[in-house]
RNA sequence: GCCCCCGUAGCUCAGUGGACAGAGCAACUGCCUUCUAAGCAGUGGGUCGUCCGUUCGAAUCGGACCGGGGGUACCA
């Protein structure tokens, strides 16, 4: 990571100018590296800024008594001194080419970190309850939770990917009772929709789905033996359709995890009594409650209702319990959608109440998506929106342009889907842009490997202004993919993604890959070759297929 | 009422307390005998919701307020 190589750079310098006496003996951990603002810098520290106040001197003093300690370095080109007190970074010509050979030796992997140290890490997203399609919000935290796997795992982690699947509970028996009324109702006997039920026109479509598998042959049962059948076969069918669309976009589960395993292994009552003979237990009203010692309770603690059944809170607990104590996790991450908020806390002091440090229990909420056709927001009605079902938005757009917008927010803010600008096959997507340029460099490499100029090695000696310009941006990228693990926040991808392909573009109008120089020929094959990779890898990152060639 | 998220260009959105706030789209002006014009070059466009505060320095941190959205179940 090069914002690494300069902090060591800078703090070399630092150390120097202090046994130097010219600076005093100040802890500074935060040297404050950026990407400078500046057209004349690449990278700048505001150290002196920050070092001010505590050195007793001015910033633009601090900063001449680094600059003149700093080393010889054959990354750094220049450094000075700007503005109110920064300093300024330039990288050399020279280790900047030096970085195509890097990016060449790296390949799939440029980008990737070890910042996890194997670190064991699961990550639970989707987890809808299977009781219906997934619908274009649940699309968000899909692809939001499947990208930070992917992050994760290239920054050194050891990912697991789960799914969690409450089978059982009021909202399965609901969707079993509604499945059963529509059953029952093609046969002529009207038993009534249960007053939560599920209204969907899906659901009417999946009783049909088991009478043309299984016929009548429910007709004549008990009510209680039907409920345990439409259950299980609204499951089943709700899971696939789940899968289908997920399969469609390549997301896909190392686990697949069924609440039902803990009920059946006791681990509900296990947990409840673990947090009783630890005093977080509570029985009032009939029910029983989880209190957080020395916290307010905020009312919805109930673990198990007065009916004796045992709440979606209790199981999440064990559940949690089970992923630290039991599977080993050092590290959970929890991607769901923000209208899930209210549960974070309460984990929180839940997993504390058991000995689970509750930061080790880290959620990413999705905020709303609004799909925009017209420019007129479509409306959120279950039976109207054409588009609120993923599997019909990807049908629509594609499953590249899907997860390109979805990732091009920050996860906190609510957005738009315009399925305008997704449909386009034009230079004004975003998404098509991208992949059109690594394309176009597939197709220049394709070429150069027909006329054999490929084998011959590049000495790099005939690089120009606008090739190296194109290196100082991919020498950014693993910083990004850092970033992006660090914060969880993997909507840097596909800016990153845009200028970089935007450069290219320009890049290429300007300057002739294949030219009767072979030197430059050689050289700038060298240079694109390392902007595919780089494209290529932030595409992967993103779960976005990186084509080869693009057809009218 | 209380809790959470958001408010930045006409639109959609980026912007680890630092220098003149950026991108894409839309608008306008140019560019196709050339490795894919599915593209490029350029122009215009801003009280960073408002007001206080913290700081050498605030779009960024704190508080209050104003807008928009979501949550506030013995549902999950």
């Amino acid at each position: 990571m090069i914002t690494r190589k300069i902090e060591e750079y800078l703090r070399i310098a630092l150390r120097e100018a202090q046994s130097r006496g010219l600076l005093p003996e100040i802890d500074q951990i935060d040297l404050g590296i950026e990407k400078s603002r500046v057209p004349e810098a690449d990278y700048s520290s505001t150290l002196p800024l920050r070092l001010a106040r505590a050195a007793g001197s001015s910033p633009i003093d601090i900063a001449n008594a680094i600059i003149v300690s700093a080393p010889k370095s054959e990354m750094i080109a220049s450094i000075d001194v700007a503005g109110p007190g920064f300093i300024n970074m330039r990288l050399s010509d020279v280790w900047l080419t030096s970085q195509l050979d890097v990016i060449a030796q790296n390949g799939d992997s440029f980008g990737g970190s070890n910042l996890g140290d194997r670190t064991k890490v699961q990550v639970e997203f989707v987890s809808v309850n299977p009781t219906g399609p997934l619908t274009v919000g649940h699309g968000r935290s899909a692809i939001l939770g499947d990208v930070i796997s992917r992050i994760m795992l290239a920054s050194g982690y050891e990912v697991q990917r789960e799914y969690y699947v409450n089978d059982t509970g009021n909202q399965v028996d609901l969707l079993g009772q509604s499945l059963r009324h529509h059953y029952l109702a093609a046969f002529g006997i009207d038993v009534p929709m249960p007053s939560a039920g599920y209204q969907g026109e899906y659901v009417r479509e999946w009783a049909g789905e088991i009478i043309r598998d299984h016929a009548d042959k429910y007709v004549d049962l008990s009510a209680d033996e039907q409920t345990i059948i439409f259950v299980e076969h609204g499951i089943e069918i709700a899971l696939k359709s789940i899968r289908d669309v997920l399969s469609e976009m390549d997301i896909s589960f190392d686990n697949w995890f069924f609440e039902r395993q803990l009920h059946n292994a006791g681990a509900i009552d296990e947990v409840i009594s673990r947090l009783d003979s630890s005093g977080y237990v509570v029985r009032r009203e009939g029910a029983t409650w989880f209190t957080a010692a020395g916290r307010d309770d905020d009312g919805g603690n109930v673990l198990v209702k007065r009916t004796g059944d045992p709440t979606y809170l209790v199981a999440d607990i064990a559940y949690h319990q089970d992923k630290f104590q039991n599977r080993g996790f050092m590290r959970v991450i929890d991607v769901m959608g923000a209208d899930h908020h209210g549960h974070v806390p309460r984990m929180h002091s839940a997993l504390e109440a058991l000995g689970v440090e509750a930061s080790a229990l880290q959620y990413v909420l999705c905020q709303m998506v609004h799909v925009v056709v017209d420019g007129q927001p479509i409306k959120q009605s279950k039976r109207s929106g054409e588009f609120e079902l993923l599997s019909e938005l990807v049908a629509d757009v594609g499953p590249e342009a899907t997860r390109y917008f979805m990732l091009a927010r920050d996860a906190n803010s609510q957005m738009e889907f315009d399925i305008d600008l997704a449909r386009n096959q034009t230079d004004d997507n975003p998404v098509h842009k991208i992949r059109y340029a690594h394309a176009r460099i597939v197709s220049i490499l394709r070429r150069a490997e027909q006329e054999g100029l490929l084998n011959q090695s590049a000495e790099l000696g005939s690089l120009q202004s606008a090739d190296i310009d194109l290196i100082r941006i991919m020498v950014r990228f693993p910083d990004i993919v850092n970033a992006c693990a660090r914060d969880l926040e993997p909507h840097h991808l596909p800016h990153f993604a845009l200028e970089l392909a935007g450069a290219f573009n320009s890049y290429y109008h300007s300057c002739k890959v294949i030219s009767e120089n072979q030197q430059i020929t050689r050289d700038r094959l060298e240079v694109v070759g390392a902007v595919r990779q780089v494209l290529a890898n932030c595409l992967s990152l993103m779960g976005i297929d990186a084509p080869d060639e693009m057809r009218r």
